[in-house]
DNA sequence: TTTCTGACA
DNA sequence: TGTCAGCA
């Protein structure tokens, strides 16, 4: 899997996070605070981003739009990374199939369907 | 010049 | 979350 190398490698600078994801400085660095990203650091202390990163900065963003509260957002990405993690170990299927239908419940609770193909497409 | 951290509102 | 200060 090459493909998920690439999407971890750390090349974004912040000036392009915020353009991309349209979001400040400010709330970037709050994100990073509450542990939902992880960027690397270069030796000038500046944060390199990977696409991952940039990927679940957009998630982060829908939910917040959606009006929910960073709690939930921890709560839900905590989940979803102990899910995919066993994935990776093969150990829990029905487990990750569980969580995903949570967060699409979530999802669509709070809007109509702002839920895009694409991230999901990842995690199947 | 840009980003970083910490702090205040 | 915006913004300001003081660094690197």
């Amino acid at each position: 899997m090459s493909r998920e190398i690439r999407r971890s490698m750390p090349l974004l600078s912040m000036n392009i996070v915020m353009q991309l994801t349209e979001l400040s400085a400010r709330q970037i660095r709050y994100y990073e605070e509450h542990q939902l990203v992880e960027p690397h650091r270069t030796e000038g202390n500046r944060r390199m981003f990977s696409l991952n990163d940039v990927d679940i900065l957009l998630e982060v963003k829908d939910y917040l739009e959606q009006g929910m509260k960073m709690a939930k957002i921890k709560q839900l990405f905590a989940k979803k990374n102990a899910a995919t993690s066993k994935k990776a170990q093969d150990l829990s299927d029905s487990e990750l199939r569980r969580v995903m239908r949570e967060e699409m419940r979530q999802a669509q609770r709070l809007k109509k369907s702002s839920i895009r193909q694409g991230d999901l497409s990842r995690f199947y």
